[in-house]
DNA sequence: CACTTAAATGACTTGCCGGTCAGCAAACGG
DNA sequence: CCGTTTGCTGACCGGCAAGTCATTTAAGTG
């Protein structure tokens, strides 16, 4: 009888247009309108598949959340600092600077819905728990220091990791010079493990 | 005449109420009603010191960031990494947190006027100049490790340090936990300067 | 092709907040 | 105590953007 469309593949593309629109302009500066035009879409359709901007942004940093711990999940259990290391190399990819921009205006007072803080927040306790089994297998073979708590050292490397991400984002050096201080960094966070 | 009143005293005075009401609640979520209450005056009496909410926070930044810079640069020089390490324990006392939050909200996508970000990327500019100067001096007397450029190092602990205030500020543990986790990452820095 | 009904539209409504200004208060001098 | 000048006030204005809904469009059906 009447038309009927995939509602699914309407939000994802509803997404994407967001996702787009949000890492480029921030969460505050974009409107709805925008979003709807780079959807191809009108405002009002907007409304019919998302309940309001909120819902758009809480869904968007929860799959993106989804998505990395998914991806980290994945990855074999590294048996050497030599593997974390690669590891934590491949999670600081210069690639994903864009979405760190708007984590930080989430995590900002600007943006004072509860729910992003608390997704956010879930993600690090759960990487914590997940680098803190790491660390206690490295620091059992000898491979790091064993005088810290594996649960406090991870939460200590996951903070260090997020100013690095911090300012290579906003204040965007080169690359050639970002590069080098990402390794700097993780040399230091390196000769630190070790101890 | 006619009525005369201190107008650097009253400059002052609205940013104090400024300050505590962009701490509190944010510089967005803050209007300039609520700092005219804060301030014990009406909101038209604001704009007879202040061109505009963006005059009051530009000011803000540049004050603090200049006392802190004037704090830091009257420290003398550390001669030992002991030194600098208590020095770093001064800096992540943990009563700036809340100032640290809005810092984020101006770096963020949100806060369009690049002032702010260059007030704040100008501080660390000369931070870690500052530091690579203390990092050469002691390298040179064989304290810390020799084998990265001092700008490039005290760049990645600045970053790393800024990481350690927003999980402090952002995910506000409790005060011991918090101590512990500012003690793990200290350490790990100080390792990681060693090499 | 006509008819039904879900889906899409965009002008409109609504509330908010930064900024203004006409009128009022207060301090000082003569 | 009055006149003058500066300072203070808060109701009002204008613009902006999220969200609504009466109307229009179009897909599927017999």
């Amino acid at each position: 009888m009447p038309k009927i469309v995939d509602k699914p593949k309407m939000r994802a593309q509803i997404l994407d247009a967001a996702m787009l629109c949000f890492t480029q302009k921030g969460y505050h500066a974009t409107k709805m309108a925008d979003v709807a035009r780079q959807a191809g879409m009108a405002k009002g359709t907007l409304y019919l598949y998302f309940t309001g901007k909120d819902e758009v942004i809480l869904t968007l940093i929860q799959s993106y959340f989804g998505q990395i711990r998914a991806e980290i999940e994945s990855l074999p259990a590294p048996h050497s600092l030599e593997d974390y290391l690669s590891l934590l190399r491949m999670i600081v990819s210069l690639e994903k600077r864009k979405m760190t921009a708007l984590i930080f205006e989430i995590l900002g007072p600007g943006f004072t819905d509860p729910r992003g803080v608390q997704i956010i927040g879930g993600f690090f306790d759960w990487l914590a728990g997940h680098w803190a089994q790491h660390f206690a297998d490295l620091a059992a073979s000898g491979q790091i220091r064993s005088d810290n708590d594996p649960k406090v050292l991870a939460r200590a490397v996951i903070a260090m990791l997020d100013g690095l991400f911090l300012h290579l984002t906003v204040f965007s050096p080169e690359e050639p010079l970002a590069v080098a201080r990402r390794e700097a960094a993780l040399t230091l966070i390196a000769s630190g493990l070790k101890g």
